[in-house]
DNA sequence: GCTTAGCACTCAACCCTGACGAGTGCTAAC
DNA sequence: GTTAGCACTCGTCAGGGTTGAGTGCTAAGC
């Protein structure tokens, strides 16, 4: 694949043109209709430049006698300098912001909310991932009995996350003992993520010895959270591909589907994905997997405080409105983050 | 529409030979295959059931010179009277066993597991509703400040069922105060549900009126608790969908997807089905839901003690293998009750 | 030398047609 | 009551002609 050949400032005119006529209709577009919005130049001279535009590899035609359709590359240079990112309209604003007002409880009910909401923002299929525990703190700890040989750890982390886990006892062990415990688990251990309680002094006391082993599991098991975490991917609007042409292709649609519902692909991708500066798309095959090669990838990080930060995006067809996408998936992931923070 | 005309023996059989026929190919059944499997009487004498059958409703013919297919009430009769359910061969059983070795700690997982099993092994999209609450009795409960106004419950209940609510305190309150509530409240509420904690007597002791208070916001949260849950339903296996024929058709397609996303609907459904005894097999229009016209729903209750108990289920074509279809969703039925009962 | 009108050419999409065949209903003979 | 035979129906499929959108190329124009 040829990679990023400069263009002049007409061929760029004509590249944007074709990708938004594309995105708009969704049929390859030819000369005469790109001679209308751009009354400057003849079809003919369209024509040349059209053909110079696919020979370094910009554009696409389907077959001899078809208008041009925009490659992935040429997707890439319209993203990288030709986009003109559009506001966020009013009526998506007032769409997205009810899902907001309600103040839920739990981070998981929140991410559940902005699934929702940004599959009908972007018309498309949205992506949500937790935010990293990494880092993220304890906040409440609390042992409840279940048998002679098993107690219920529940963990309340920062943002209100809930996670429970059966810790094995190595003697039976009354409620009571329990208690005592977590009380005093808790007097040390709140605001530490795994690595500082892995840093805690022994601690003396009447349970000492049981006490020790507890936290190492504790520990061991947020350390699974940390794992997890990364792996968990909500989603929702596979509704919203199939009103798209392109997905009129059942085989196409199963396997994006198939990608969709396997989630842990998606997770590998989405961790790899590099997200410090802003916005991310991953156009066509440049996700490097075969089943996505018409899909593209729109995704940012929301961030709930220095350390809690998680990615939002979006998957739709390749033919997507970028200019409209990018703005909302930002927006979405700006109010995700501040529901995520204040909870 | 008819209902329910009798039939004699040989129509009966030739009823069946059509479902099976049809169930296993996907194309309309003529007389000429019949008479194959049913050796016993010409092609001819065939036709001459066929039209019968058709007359009175139980097959339909897509166009004149079609063979016949088996209408909602020819199935509701097959499966009324004829179908011989299928042993779940060792194969899906080997499938199915391995997703409840390990042992989650909460019902939301073992269900979750539950639905990707189910979805496996009956090739289909299919339904968990967690286990109704109403009756579901807390186990442990605690409370941890998070600021001035508010404070989280972390509610523990039987199955190790993990609810969090934030609750309002009337005045800034510590933590130690609050623990102590908890601790106050643990000893009398643990074994009790909504309404065991209603008739709960006034409390005494130096927090009285807060204790009174906060008491009351727990309890309205667990009759939310006990509403929500009814429309809960996990979903897994869309893309089962998609190899079948008859979903071929993108339209018919988005409208059963949209459904099962919207949860809503099917949760009205399942709420409103009858399952005391066995499974229930909803067929096509039966559900009373025209985007499903095309669709079979059968579902079964699981049972976690005697008044812990869920729905499971599947949605597929009403072309399903119901003979084979019931015993599995009975089959994994039998193992969630028994995971959740664990928990 | 760049632009553009003109033109021949290509090729998918569409429609029409006829052959095919799966399957039927009816009738008459067994 | 059963069945062989037959005319009939109608969806499917392949072939063929037409259409039209769109191209590339060329030659004339600015």
């Amino acid at each position: 694949m040829q990679h990023q050949v400069p263009l002049d400032q007409r061929k760029q005119q004509i590249l944007k043109a074709v990708v938004a006529d594309y995105t708009r209709t969704g049929v390859p577009v030819g000369s005469a209709s790109l001679a209308v919005h751009l009354a400057t130049w003849s079809s003919a001279t369209i024509r040349n430049e059209l053909a110079t535009l696919s020979e370094v590899g910009y554009l696409i035609q389907p077959h001899t006698s078809a208008g041009r359709v925009p490659s992935d590359l040429g997707y890439r240079y319209y993203v990288d300098f030709l986009m003109d990112e559009e506001d966020v309209p009013q009526a998506v604003r007032r769409q997205v912001d009810p899902f907001f007002v309600v103040m839920p409880t739990s981070v998981e009910d929140i991410l559940e909310i902005a699934a929702t909401a940004l599959a009908q923002a972007a018309d498309a299929v949205s992506l949500v991932t937790a935010p990293r525990a990494l880092g993220v703190r304890v906040k409440h700890l609390d042992l409840v009995k279940l048998n002679d040989g098993q107690a219920l750890l529940v963990l309340v982390l920062e943002g209100n996350l809930v996670r429970q886990q059966a810790l094995n006892l190595t003697s039976p062990t009354d409620q009571s003992v329990l208690s005592a415990i977590a009380a005093g688990l808790n007097a040390v251990v709140v605001g530490l993520n795994a690595a500082g309680m892995s840093r805690l002094p022994a601690s003396v006391g009447t349970h000492a010895a049981l006490e020790r082993d507890l936290l190492t599991q504790i520990i061991a098991f947020m350390t699974v959270c940390d794992a997890q975490q990364d792996t968990l991917i909500l989603h929702d609007g596979v509704r919203n591909l199939l009103h798209q042409p392109e997905f009129g292709d059942v085989e196409l649609l199963q396997q994006v589907i198939e990608v969709v519902e396997e989630e842990r692909m998606l997770a590998a991708l989405i961790s790899a994905a590099d997200l410090d500066h802003g916005i991310q798309i991953m156009i066509g095959r440049e996700s490097g997997m075969a089943e996505l090669s018409r899909c593209s990838l729109v995704l940012t990080t929301y961030r709930a405080g220095p350390e809690r930060r998680g990615t939002i995006g979006v998957l739709g067809s390749t033919r997507m409105a970028y200019a409209q996408v990018g703005p909302r998936v930002r927006y979405v992931a700006q109010r995700v983050g501040r529901a995520v923070g204040r909870a």
